[in-house]
DNA sequence: AGTCGTTACGATGCCCGTAAGGATA
DNA sequence: TATCCTTACGGGCATCGTAACGACT
């Protein structure tokens, strides 16, 4: 058994079973990659792939289990590189974030620009997508953290640290009835017509959670996924928007009020999430702790050692976490 | 970087970093190994081992976490390699058991003819040593699994799932005056000279506990790793005898006198440990549920799946495990 | 002086890439 | 028919084993 051949066949899945594109995305000849398929089956007496004459249709049970394994080993083996790397170039190397557009536009700019300025030589990069992409892009390794509020705990493989609480803030045209209200109540709120996030962004959950339990059904006219489309809808006077208070900017936003929402929704938690078994360069450490102050090396290592998500809820639960 | 260059790192290592006797343990050239491990060092561009002049004298730090990665690497190896055989032979197959004396002689006989008689094919090799030698042993892959009273919390790498709980007897021979009792008092025992079991053996904590919560020191004159030695010496009238209540059997112990100890003692956990990131084939389930049948496939599975011991203590807390 | 790791060298065997063949959708 | 996997073949290279060397205890 060979690490390239674990390679390959965990490859060979992620590209669809289909062999040519693996050959190609791995800059390889295809022949190759099917002899060393091949062989690693001949050796462990079992088929990993199911084959209907020369195609590849399925991966077997056994090949399932197997394929398991072999990314758990591939994880591994990038973590000894990472660990040689800590210690000859301590500050230098990668790190991918995988975030959505709440995340990126509001709460880490000046996180990014501070880590920037002390690690020059790690090249950084930034993946924007949907939770759910966000999730799977860190669940298979293509980033080193995914940083977001939704769809993180459906990875069992991901390890998820709190980093902080947030609540929602109520935007409406200057002049709106609802600006004289300094405490705006749920049912004022299903009056008008909403302009939100859509179904699986930015906690949207807690906003359809908190209409339901009071018995109403909100007009929610119009949904984005991020709250600059949200404000620009706002602005148009095509409804009330509701979005997270992080992201009204005082300044760049003084053409619309901003009313506090903290009483009306549960506050919602936005959290970091990494591989399992991974090893974590020190500049990643960093990187957690400028993001979410408490997430100290130390607390980070005993929040990984307890192993279960559930077990690491509750070690935070004792922590205070900052709400915005 | 090779599978194969990670398995000499590895074994050098156990080898006390004689890379000389380590070529001999695996069937191969000294100098292959050499090499081998100096081109993985050129590769990761970091030292594994310290050399003094063209000794090995020590590993570095950063060896150190490669090699605990390494390690983990080649545990998860083995399981592909399982996963294969548990799909083409899934009766054949090696099964290594470490355990204690009172184990092997008194709990696991039974469990094990069973198990023979429906696994003929699997190869079971029995180790019998210390706690502290048996979990050793298991942590190390030398043996897959470890059952024992003590010592089995030393490994972070292992899991370790309880099996049943158990208190002791006091052995006395026919006419001693404490026979006429039928509920001895932890006075009584600490009146009379005492032969156990040594420190660090069958739940011998619990004991020295309950002399100590009493106040009283116990006259021990005699201590033995098992309980046939220490039957024996009560034989001879050297002293009374607190064994676990399994280590007495009423035929061929039928001279000696058992009076039950429950009352005095702490009841021990006996439990069954294996590595963490290991295959467990389906006579591996099979025989954990044989020993303690509530040990079930599912219940295994569960208790793995929340990986922290802490939690996993938690879980069995809500099942009753038997008492003998 | 003995044990031990490194270097040198030659041969085997494995892996990769090109080219051709055959099966499926 | 086009895509795709398999087989066949040849070149290059890495690995392994033997032998000689050098260094530490």
């Amino acid at each position: 058994m060979k690490l390239q051949q674990l390679r390959y066949i965990v490859e060979v899945l992620n590209n669809k079973l289909n062999v040519s594109a693996t050959a190609e995305a791995l800059y390889t000849s295809q022949p190759g990659i099917s002899k060393q398929v091949r062989m690693l089956e001949d050796e462990l007496g079992i088929q990993i792939f199911g084959r209907s004459g020369k195609h590849l249709t399925h991966v077997t049970p056994a090949g399932e289990e197997v394929i398991h394994i072999a990314r758990d080993i591939l994880t591994r083996v990038e973590g000894i590189k990472s660990v040689a790397a800590e210690h000859t170039q301590p500050n230098q190397g990668h790190l991918n974030i995988a975030t959505t557009h709440t995340q990126a536009r509001y709460a880490l700019p000046h996180v990014i620009r501070g880590f920037m300025e002390k690690y020059p030589n790690v090249s950084l990069h930034m993946h924007q997508g949907s939770p759910e992409q966000i999730s799977a892009f860190a669940a298979s390794g293509k980033a080193d953290f995914a940083i977001a509020t939704e769809a993180l705990h459906l990875y069992q493989d991901l390890i998820m640290l709190p980093c902080y609480h947030w609540n929602r803030s109520i935007l409406v045209p200057p002049g709106h009835p609802l600006a004289q209200h300094t405490k705006v109540t749920i049912e004022q709120l299903a009056e008008y017509p909403l302009v939100t996030y859509v179904h699986g962004f930015t906690g949207r959950s807690r906003l359809d959670q908190a209409f339901n339990q009071a018995g109403l059904q909100p007009k929610i006219v119009f949904t984005a996924t991020d709250a600059d489309v949200i404000k620009t809808y706002v602005r148009m006077g095509l409804g009330i928007g509701v979005i997270a208070t992080m992201a009204y900017e005082e300044q760049k936003d003084s053409d619309l009020v901003a009313l506090p929402a903290d009483h009306l929704f549960k506050p919602s938690t936005t959290k970091i999430g990494f591989r399992r078994g991974v090893f974590l360069r020190s500049y990643m450490y960093d990187f957690m702790e400028r993001f979410a102050p408490h997430l100290e090396r130390r607390v980070v290592d005993e929040a990984v050692a307890l192993r279960s998500n559930d077990a690491i809820e509750n070690y935070f639960q004792s922590l205070a976490l900052p709400t915005y």
